[in-house]
DNA sequence: GGAGGTTGTCATTCC
DNA sequence: CAGGAATGACAACCT
């Protein structure tokens, strides 16, 4: 389209600098809209959302493991029924590991043996040692699907067949944590594995590196971030799970583990959801990789290539001197808009000063005070050997400079892209960047604007120790040098203050969500318990109903209760007594 | 023409 | 102490 209303006299030229336009439009536009246009930044931040709901899901799994396992151990402190075994930590856990078949078989009454066991505690123990009688106490197997069902027996140990879920969750550090965490979703990814709910193995995701950490400079501002996780948030993040995960260990919880389909909910959505989001990493790839392939920008403008030597400033220097008088001494007071005025202009005779819109127009108006100037006001440094060297040591680029006068060309012949929004925020950005520009033409300070901003302070106070200028040019070289390393900051400032706001609005959106699953997993919870309670009493009663004395008299279980002895065996004990013994 | 967003700049504080 | 980052406030500009 653009090629037919082009003079082709330069075809193959024209294409490759039409291609080369295009893909500098592109880039700039993908840049922008990424970082400025709100539905880009709502699209990154739902990107980031689903990353943060993969992670968050995944600590759930390890908290869910987590949870049963202690939560048999939990039981045991609180209520004294179970007396662990005078083992370490570790072995505390491994046999939280076991399955509730095996707790079982380890009850043993403490020294209150001969205390009376409450009804529920009672009906407990029968649901554990009598799991033939409901589905919910022979659900407790399926807590770890790495575990063969425990049947009826009830003397099986296996205390060393789980060896992943041996590990210690307490870690020392948060680096750990992580690495822990990942090696438990592994752990729980074989598992589910081995058991047939998930064909292939998901790779752990690599922990997401804080790309906003690294935000020195505009470029990578428009750039880099198609992750736009902030990284105080992501860091909240990461703390926040860690502690979840180490509080939970505290909690028991019985119940949600009970349920075979409350498993299967838990377990099988999360890691579905891991498997489409495979991808994710990959994005991040290509965008670092489209970084990546940005060409390296020449350190200096092209403009700069035209330098002349100092001798070339002549009286058109002067001429222009007059007709820019801008040159407000380089005193960052008049760098104020007002002071910028036609009226109020240091120099007061008004004649000559320009607005920011005045500038505007020269800059762009064709063939306007850009080309001009940089005819007229060639750089000096370019032709000082040295300080090259030393932008080139610095790693300096001129990005903007470099980009600025293709975009020029491009409008210029015609190869312009309608006028986008951030076109126009960009040319007034290019138009108060060249404010100072012309300042620094007008003083005859010698040097790109661009590299006085990014040069380091120590090249900067040589390179002014090297050129003698006066008080003006040296007070205005400051000023721009901080000027831009303020905008600069500013930008980097209310990026990371947007990035904050929608780090906070997501987390308010998943404290929300996580509000909600936790209502939702009580009531579930509450059911189940309900549910457990009343086929544990009807279990309870049969049990009584079976059993006769010498005169073939039923006990009244108003009268009696069962207890459960360490190695298994029931017996009936009087209410009696066992309120007696309570009550000493 | 006014509201709201964007950007640059200044002043100030802090590291 | 200088340099610079961070940030609130303000103004100019744009949509």
């Amino acid at each position: 389209m653009m090629e037919i209303e082009l003079p082709k006299v330069h075809p193959s030229q024209q294409d490759i600098d039409l291609i080369d336009i295009l893909w500098r439009q592109d880039i700039d536009l993908g840049a922008g809209r990424e970082v400025f246009d709100i539905s880009y930044r709502q699209k990154e931040v739902q990107l980031q959302r689903q990353k943060e709901l993969e992670e968050e899901k995944r600590q759930q799994i390890v908290r869910e493991q987590e949870k049963a396992l202690l939560a048999q151990l939990q039981l045991d402190e609180e209520t004294g029924e179970f007396v662990p075994r005078s083992t370490p930590t570790n072995n505390a856990l491994t046999q939280a590991n076991t399955a509730p078949a095996e707790i079982t078989q380890n009850v043993a009454f403490t020294e209150e043996d001969g205390d009376a066991m409450s009804f529920d505690e009672c009906m407990q123990l029968l649901a554990e040692t009598f799991p033939l009688v409901e589905p919910a106490a022979a659900a407790p197997p399926c807590l770890d699907p790495s575990i063969p069902p425990c049947t009826d027996s009830t003397h099986l140990m296996m205390p060393g067949e789980i060896p992943m879920l041996t590990q210690n969750p307490l870690l020392p550090g948060p680096m750990d944590q992580t690495w822990m965490d990942l090696q438990h979703c592994m752990n729980i990814q074989e598992i589910l594995d081995m058991s047939g709910y998930v064909n292939t193995a998901q790779p752990p995701n690599i922990p997401e590196s804080n790309y906003s950490q690294y935000l020195p400079k505009l470029s990578d501002v428009t750039t880099g971030t198609a992750d736009m996780c902030p990284p105080e948030y992501m860091n909240t993040y990461d703390g926040g799970y860690s502690n979840v995960n180490q509080m939970s260990l505290k909690t028991p919880d019985i119940n949600e583990s009970f349920v075979p389909d409350e498993f299967c909910d838990m377990f099988y959505p999360d890691l579905e959801a891991k498997v489409n989001s495979a991808s994710l990493p990959c994005e991040d790839g290509n965008t670092d990789g489209q970084i990546d392939e940005l060409p390296n920008t020449p350190l200096l403008k092209p403009m700069d290539l035209h330098s002349l030597s100092p001798g070339q400033f002549s009286t058109e220097k002067t001429k222009d001197m007059a007709e820019f008088p801008d040159s407000d001494s380089g005193l960052s007071l008049d760098a104020s808009p007002k002071s910028s005025s036609p009226g109020k202009s240091l120099h007061g005779d008004g004649s000559g000063g320009f607005s920011d819109s005045d500038m505007d127009e020269m800059e762009s108006s064709p063939g306007s005070m850009e080309s001009d100037y940089a005819e007229m006001f060639p750089l000096l440094f370019l032709s000082d050997g040295p300080q090259h060297s030393l932008s080139e040591k610095s790693g300096i680029t001129l990005d903007e400079t470099d980009k600025q006068p293709k975009t020029e060309q491009a409008e210029a012949s015609g190869y312009s892209k309608p006028p986008f929004t951030k076109d126009k925020q960009k040319k007034r950005s290019e138009a108060r960047l060249s404010r100072d520009e012309e300042r620094a033409r007008a003083l005859q300070i010698p040097f790109d604007v661009e590299l006085i901003i990014n040069m380091p302070v120590d090249d900067f106070n040589e390179m002014m120790a090297k050129h003698q200028l006066n008080e003006a040019q040296l007070a205005l070289v400051r000023d721009i040098r901080r000027r831009g390393k303020n905008k600069v900051a500013a930008q980097n400032c209310r990026k990371r203050k947007m990035e904050n706001i929608m780090g906070l609005e997501y987390e308010l959106d998943s404290l929300k969500e996580e509000k909600d699953r936790l209502m939702k997993e009580k009531s579930k919870n509450s059911r189940s318990l309900r549910e457990m309670k009343q086929q544990l009493s009807s279990l309870y009663l049969e049990v009584f109903s079976m059993l006769t004395d010498e005169q073939g008299k039923p006990y009244s279980p108003n009268d009696y209760s069962l207890q459960q002895t360490s190695d298994g065996s029931v017996f009936l004990v009087p209410r009696v007594k066992k309120t007696l013994a309570k009550s000493n």
